[in-house]
DNA sequence: TAAAGTTACGTTATCGCTAACGAAAACATA
DNA sequence: TATGTTTTCGTTAGCGATAACGTAACTTTA
C-alpha cells in the first residue's frame, strides 16, 4: 500500500502542498472552491493527514495525557468518561495510561506521555514519585492533578477534599448516636485518598470523643465478595458494633449483603456507610449511606483545565485550583 | 523554559546527535561507557526525547489505538485492563476512543487514530459505517476487532459468539424446564452483541418449540435500578414468567433486587439469568447465572495480535481469527 | 483607470529525530 | 608488521507536515 501523502494529494488537485494544508486546517486563506475539491480528492483516494509530521512543524499536539491508577475501579471509568466528554467538543484526544497504584510506574508512564509532548497532562492524586515530579515541574505542558485536594498541586488542581468527606461522615454518623464503628477498606498504603478519608474519619469521630471500635484493612482490589468476607471476619471479631464505614460503595454492598445473609437488619442491628455514592449500589434493599465523589464533573472540569490553557498559550499563569464541594448523604442505611 | 533537544545533549556530553539517539534506542552499535555518560547528562539536564520526531524519523509509533463503545460500562474497563496488561510489557501505549455506541462518531475517532499512524489498532465488535470500513481497509496499520465474532472480520479478530452464548443459555434453560420466559434489555437497536444473544437465544427456544413469553427493551443505560424498574413493568405485563434472561448482569442483579423487594423467591417464583459474569454480580444472596464474556482474556490477546503485527513488518499476513470459548455457567439463580 | 487593499496560492526553510552509509579506531589474526 | 574484522561513532539526507513570507490575481475606491 502506497501511503499516501500531502505531495500526492496535491499533485491529483494540482496545487501546491500548502493549499492542501490549508484545507484541512480549515485556516483562512483558500477559497472554498479548491478546499472542497481538495477534500473530495482526498477523500476519492482514502488520505488521511500524517498527525505526526503536523505536530512537529506546528508544535502543536492534540492529545491530553491522562494517568490514573486503574481502570477496573468502577471509580475512575467514570473520572475518564468525564474527561472524554469534557474534550468532546474540542479536538483533543485523551491517551490512557495506568500506573496500577505504583509511583515508580505512574513516573515512567508519565515520561512516555510527555514524550509526546501533549496538550495537557491529567494525573490522579497528589503525591507522586520525586522522579514524576521533577519531570511535571520541568515541562510546560499544563497539569492538572484531579480527585484529591488535600495537599500542594504542581500546577493545576481539581478534586474533592477526602480528608473533609471522612470528617464529615464521621460527624454524621456520631451525631445519629452510633458508638461502636468500625471501618473497613483495602490497599490503604497504596490508595492515597481512601487513607486520607480514614485519617479524616478518625478526625471527626474524635471530636465526638469517640475512635475507632475496630478496623478491618486487607489488601487486595476491591469487590462486593471481599466486603462480604471482611465484614464477616470484623463481625466476629467485634460483634457488638453498631455501625461499618467503608473505603468504597463496593465494599459496602458487601456489608450489606452480608448483612442480607445472616439476617442483620440495617441500620437497627448495624449501620452501613460507604464512599463515592456508585451506581452499582442503587437499588439495593437499603438506601446506601455515601458521600458523593464527583467524579463525572471531576474529570470534565479538569478537561475544561486543560482546554482553558490549551487556547491562551500567553498568559502562562492560569494555574487553578478547584474545590469541589460534597457532603454526606445518609440515605436509609444509617 | 528552552525545551532541550538532542543537540543540547550532543553538545553536552561532546558527541554528536546520532550517538545521543543510539545511546535512548538502547540500539546496537554503542559502546556502555558513553551510553552511560549520555543518559547521565540527559537525566541531569531533564530532557526527554521528543516521541514525535522520532516517530516521523523512523516511520514507528509507540502508540496502538483502542475504540470502544462506552467506559462507564463494567465490561469495557475490564477490556482496557486487558489490553493494558498485555501491551505492558511491551513499549506500546493504548489511545483510547470513545464511540458512544455511534457509529458515524466511531468512524471519526478512527480517522483521528490512523491520523497518528498508530501501531496497531483495537475496535469493539464488527459491525461499522461504510466510511470507518474503507479507512479500515486502506490502512496498513494492523486491525483487531474484539469482542464479537459473529461476521466478518476486516483483519483480525478475537472475541466470543454472542449468538451462540444466547443460543447455549436458551437451550439450558429450556431443559430445566422453564417455559414461560422473558427477556430484558436496553439499546438493542445500538448494541449488536447484545442483540445477537438475543437472536441466538430466540433460535435456542426455538429449538425447544419455545417461543419468548415476553419482553422489556428500554434505551437507556444499564443499571441495577433501571433492572429493577423494568422488571416490575415487565412482571405487573406477565406475571407468569419463569424465567427471565437479560441483555447484561447489570440488569440481573436488578432483577435479583426486585425478588428480593416483593419477596420472590429465585429460582422457585422466577429464575433469573445474565450475561458477562461480572465481578459485582458475585456476592449477591443468589448466585447468578450468567456466561463469561472474557473481557479481560479477549483485551489481552487482542494486544497480543498487535504486538505480533508489530514485530514481524515482514510476513504481513498474519491475520487471525480467534474464537474463545465460552458457556452457560448456571450459579443457582436458575 | 491607476493606486491601494484584499484574497488566494506557492516557495522556502525548518521541526527533532533516525536510517543508511561510511570512516576511523580498536582489536584480532597471520 | 601487515592485513582482516569488528566496534564505535559521525555525516548526509530525509520523514511529512506547517509558519512565515512573498507574489500574483482579484477587488475596491477615487
Amino acid at each position: 500500500m502506497p501511503k499516501l501523502t500531502m505531495k500526492d494529494i496535491a499533485k491529483a488537485v494540482g496545487v501546491s502542498e500548502m493549499t492542501v494544508s490549508r484545507a484541512f486546517q480549515d485556516s483562512a486563506g483558500i477559497s472554498k472552491a479548491t478546499r472542497i475539491k481538495v477534500k473530495a480528492k482526498a477523500l476519492e483516494l482514502g488520505y488521511v493527514p500524517n498527525q505526526i509530521a503536523g505536530a512537529l512543524s506546528s508544535n502543536k499536539v492534540n492529545l491530553v495525557g491522562v494517568v490514573i491508577p486503574s481502570v477496573k475501579s468502577y471509580v475512575f471509568s467514570e473520572v475518564l468518561d468525564g474527561i472524554s466528554q469534557g474534550l468532546h467538543q474540542s479536538n483533543l484526544r485523551p491517551v490512557f495510561g495506568l500506573s496500577n497504584y505504583d509511583l515508580e510506574t505512574e513516573a515512567e508512564v508519565i515520561r512516555d506521555m510527555l514524550a509526546w509532548r501533549p496538550a495537557g497532562l491529567i494525573i490522579a492524586g497528589l503525591e507522586h514519585s520525586d522522579a514524576a515530579r521533577r519531570m511535571l515541574q520541568e515541562t510546560d505542558t499544563p497539569i492538572v492533578e484531579m480527585m484529591d485536594v488535600d495537599g500542594s498541586a504542581i500546577d493545576s488542581c481539581v478534586g474533592i477534599s477526602h480528608y473533609q468527606a471522612g470528617y464529615d461522615m464521621a460527624k454524621a454518623i456520631a451525631q445519629r448516636g452510633y458508638r461502636k464503628i468500625g471501618f473497613l477498606g483495602t490497599k490503604m498504603s497504596s490508595d492515597f485518598r481512601a487513607s486520607k478519608r480514614l485519617k479524616g474519619f478518625v478526625a471527626g469521630l474524635e471530636t465526638h470523643n469517640l475512635c475507632l471500635a475496630d478496623q478491618e484493612l486487607y489488601n487486595a482490589g476491591s469487590s462486593v465478595q471481599k466486603g462480604k468476607e471482611f465484614t464477616r471476619q470484623l463481625l466476629q471479631r467485634s460483634p457488638k458494633l453498631d455501625c461499618i464505614y467503608c473505603s468504597t460503595d463496593v465494599l459496602a454492598v458487601g456489608v450489606v449483603m452480608h448483612c442480607l445473609d445472616v439476617g442483620l437488619k440495617i441500620p437497627e442491628d448495624l449501620a452501613v456507610a460507604g464512599f463515592n455514592q456508585l451506581d452499582m449500589a442503587q437499588g439495593l434493599p437499603v438506601n446506601l449511606a455515601t458521600t458523593d465523589s464527583l467524579r463525572y464533573a471531576i474529570g470534565c472540569k479538569a478537561a475544561e483545565i486543560v482546554l482553558q490553557s490549551h487556547q491562551k498559550i500567553t498568559d502562562k499563569l492560569l494555574k487553578q485550583r478547584m474545590v469541589l464541594e460534597t457532603s454526606p448523604y445518609m440515605g436509609n442505611s444509617i
